[in-house]
RNA sequence: GCCGAGAUAACAUAGCGGCUAUGUGGGGGCCUGCAGAGCCUCAUACGGGAGUUCAAAUCUCCCUCUCGGCUCCA
């Protein structure tokens, strides 16, 4: 199967091809390094997490790259504010960051370079634009001259001379043109500041996206993500700076996902509606939240609210319970040829086409709990010891993309089990003298101490809640 | 104003010209001593209007409405 994705350069579906080989450069812009992530970053790492885990199962060589932006105004300001080194608080932040996103299963990138370990190449970058013509000096600040450039507004699709013709931004007279942006700032009092030939200052937003995914990608490589917001004008900016450097095509698939909304607004610290991920996690398991995220399509905007949230708790425990089942029955299931094999072997194809279009996660959940019918049904009857074991090697597949599952079994507990054993065997007993007040309460009690019984028609199951 | 994404049953989501959509919730049934889980089944859909086609939720055009972006931003 060949994948298909949406390219935000082209607003078409294409095909996925690598630029040669089998190797995949992918970078995502990360966060900035000044306060605790929210769902939206969330969202956003949590799909990209999931693009990389299905570009390596198709066998791809990926490099996934996630920056992290500690030079920009919100950490100078509070740096200044808490009166602490700018180095600090990126340690800090950083450090919240994969804590937060480990908890939510994504794994981490292979590099995660930070902006202020960049300056000398950032400053070269810069160097090497002006030197080409594309940028100028002005006031010991440096900008880039959109004018210069063929291809202003290829991913948003917008035109100069509209852009200029309803302009609102007020014009800084260091600028030749309004939708020049800059390259290098000069410093403000009390700011951090770096050495460079025009000021001591420090580089613009964009310009350090640039030199960082080239640095480690290559000058061209396969794939950009972000949040729709990104497009313009952090993602417009960077293909200006990064193709007037390197004269190449900066990157082929340009893959923006929809943003995480609260209401009618999307979340954003700036209007102080979000939930961070440390709150959400305190009411919410991981997988939770990663199944409430991934069943929408991630070009998607998602609504952040209590009942959603609750509702993917009730849909994946669906899902959950059939597998924990399955891993129950395997527990003593005879030996026998594995009839099952087919339907767990056709399921996966059906998630994996899903994945293809354009990872489809919403479509490959649809097909899981398809899935995850046929398995109930099957667990109903006669089941044989490989067929419960194809079973659980689609279980797998599904887990080893989107991680949501739980596959440890409380069946394995080397002291809990035999005591089970016993209990549920006394409580049959006491079931077939229809002693129901005594069988309840062994039930009830035993609920309380977070373990529950269930009494299916031929065997009694047990697990921990 | 410009650019982009949308409008699918009670709600949330898939659907990329023909094939009983998925979950939550609701009705009915089966299984169970009861509970839970599970299975079967039913109801409620494609924003409005034209067109193309043997065939449209899907393609084209028009209209209405929603959301996002337009140099803080995942």
């Amino acid at each position: 199967m060949t994948l298909k994705v949406q390219n935000t350069l082209t607003g078409q579906f294409e095909e996925f091809h690598p630029i040669q080989g089998n190797k995949v450069g992918m970078y995502v812009c990360g966060i900035n390094t000044y306060d605790d992530s929210h769902m939206g970053h969330a969202k956003s790492a949590v799909t990209f997490d999931v693009i990389r885990r299905h570009l390596v199962r198709k066998g791809y060589d990926v490099t996934y790259v996630i920056n992290f932006t500690d030079i920009e105004d919100h950490c100078i300001e509070r740096t200044i504010k808490l009166g602490i080194p700018l180095e600090e608080l990126t340690e800090k932040y950083i450090g919240e960051y994969h804590t937060d996103m480990g908890k939510l299963g994504v794994k981490k990138a292979d590099i995660y370079p930070v902006a202020s370990h960049h300056m000398t190449e950032i400053i070269a970058a810069i160097e090497k634009l002006i030197d080409k013509g594309f940028a100028y000096e002005s006031g010991g600040e440096v900008y880039f001259d959109v004018t210069k450039v063929e291809n202003f507004g290829v991913l948003s699709n917008r035109k100069l001379e509209e852009m200029q013709a309803g302009a609102r931004v007020a014009v800084d007279d260091r600028k030749k043109n309004p939708w020049d942006f800059v390259l290098w700032k000069n410093k403000k009092p009390e700011e951090p500041f770096w050495e460079s030939p025009w000021s001591e200052g420090r580089p613009g937003w964009h310009i350090e996206c640039s030199v960082m995914s080239m640095k480690y990608l290559g000058e061209s490589f396969e794939l950009h993500g972000g949040g729709t917001e990104l497009v313009f004008p952090h993602h417009e900016n960077e293909i200006m700076q990064s193709e007037a450097l390197t004269d190449k095509q900066f990157v082929k698939y340009w893959l923006h996902g929809g943003l995480m909304n609260v209401g009618d607004d999307k979340m954003s610290k700036s209007l102080c509606n979000f939930f961070t991920i440390k709150d959400v996690l305190k009411d919410y398991d991981p997988q939770v939240v990663r199944f409430f995220l991934l069943n929408t399509h991630y070009k998607k905007p998602i609504d952040f609210n209590q009942k959603a949230l609750a509702e993917a708790g009730q849909a994946l425990a669906r899902i959950q319970n059939t597998l924990d089942n399955l891993l129950a029955a395997m527990e003593n299931a005879p030996e026998g040829d594995g009839d099952f094999a087919e339907v767990a072997k056709s399921a996966i194809e059906k998630f994996d086409a899903a994945m293809d279009e354009d990872f489809n996660t919403r479509d490959a959940i649809a097909s899981i709990f398809d899935f995850s019918k046929e398995v109930n049904k099957y667990l109903e009857g006669q089941v044989t010891k490989s067929s419960l074991e194809s079973a659980l090697e689609t279980f797998k597949v599904y887990d080893e993309i989107l991680s949501i599952f739980q596959f440890e079994n409380d069946a394995g507990d080397h002291m809990l089990a035999p005591l089970m054993d016993i209990i549920i065997d006394i409580r049959q007993k006491v079931r077939a003298d229809k002693n129901w007040a005594l069988a309840d309460e062994i039930r009830d009690r035993l609920k309380e101490l977070g373990i529950e019984i269930q009494d299916t028609g031929v065997s009694v199951k047990w697990k921990r809640i």
